[in-house]
DNA sequence: ACCTGAACACCGTTCAAGT
DNA sequence: ACCTGAACACCGTTCAAGT
């Protein structure tokens, strides 16, 4: 993934002298390095969207040229993989106790998986094409263990992971790319009030309208919770 | 969507004169049009993946020029959109008996939504991102229909759809990127491997090379089924 | 009504240098 | 070790015409 850096990130030279003269100049640029070039994409894609990142863009808001980038990266697929996985980082939860809920700790789990990716609506869509990460698969793994220690049986284990990724990702695309503004939503359920011949049902249920996200999935993944978990 | 196409489409004519000459020069093409635009896009789309779709190349394979594709399309995301609407066309169950076996007929549907997908790969990817064309909205509407004819009741009509759309997007999505090639999958349960003090149990449960799609597929889509069936 | 080529603005990346 | 500008190949689309 990432090309040819050495081991300088710890670099981070701490020449305290010129500390007065940088608060009269806030605008000299530190030098460039994987951090900030992958801080500097999660901002850009965060404000501009998957297609707002372009590399001109990125080196301009890091003060270089843009080949400069092409030191610290191989090329533009490694910004977006590095972005990704860097935005999908666990802080699990506060205390490390063996908890027995293990129903508890997957839905606090998933719910804040779901969570971290639609505080960066692009890393939902982009997921899908990217190679998996350290970041998620140490997410993978800590569902895997839980669900075993829960009682799930190891041949049920494959299944089970793969059952709730799919809704999880699912839910969130979807949540992503349909969080339109009330205007937008306002004149789909209108398109499809007009061809209310056509659509009768999800006219009358103003499926379009409806936006409990939030409860629609916790109901979901309950109901897969119930047939996954493990019988006694 | 589609710009400012006349009435022009039923106009196929058949100059049955020159039949016998066009078996001789079979290259001569036959003029633009929308279909033909939207099933060579297809085309494209299926031998050369999302990114391969370019205006130009189009226009190649049409022989025509780039240009002339604008008079019938206003861009090139109306090209997306309607290869995507496209190949989502439902062409419901050979009987239209009032069958009342509902759950089975959602798992035809849904099962047969999800292989409409596959068969062209990137419609997963491409789907979240675009407008929901007639033939998405008849899906949802047929599969509203037979979940409300079972007895859902309205105020859970929605969640239910939505769970459903979730985890059939989401197992799609998921198969149409995941479809690596079995050196590619080696290759990553490898890495897998290499970093197994990292991820023992997905390494141990080889997460990875798991690839009964079909069969989590529809286990998990059972599960959600059971919880949104109506009680009685 | 339908098609076209030339041209523009833009973008990722190669290359050959610079320090 | 790190950064740079010039240049290339490519791509979507505007425009002003053609028939």
């Amino acid at each position: 993934m990432a090309a040819k850096r050495s081991g300088a990130q710890s670099k981070r030279s701490q020449r305290v002298g010129v500390s007065l003269q940088s608060v009269q100049e806030p605008r000299s640029e530190p030098p460039l390095s994987l951090e900030r070039i992958v801080a500097a994409a999660i901002e850009l894609l965060d404000a501009q969207g998957i297609d707002g990142l372009k590399m001109r863009r990125l080196a301009d808001r890091l003060g270089s040229g843009v080949m400069s980038l092409y030191w610290h990266v191989n090329n533009k697929e490694d910004v977006f993989d590095l972005a990704l996985d860097s935005v999908l980082e666990y802080r699990g939860p506060p205390q490390i106790v063996e908890s027995q809920d293990w129903r508890g700790e997957v839905v606090h789990m998933l719910e804040d998986w779901r969570a971290s990716m639609l505080r960066h609506p692009w890393s939902a869509l982009l997921l899908p094409r990217r190679a998996l990460g350290p970041n998620i698969l140490s997410r993978l793994e800590l569902l895997s263990k839980t669900l075993s220690r829960a009682g799930v049986a190891d041949a049920d284990l494959n299944v089970a992971i793969w059952s709730l990724w799919n809704y999880v990702m699912g839910a969130t695309i979807t949540r992503a790319s349909f969080d339109l503004s009330d205007d937008d939503r306002a004149a789909a359920q209108q398109h499809l009030t007009r061809c209310s011949e056509r659509y009768p049902t999800i006219e009358r249920s103003r499926l379009l309208l409806d936006n409990d996200w939030d409860g629609a999935f916790r109901k979901g993944l309950d109901f897969l919770l119930d047939g996954l978990a493990p019988r006694q």
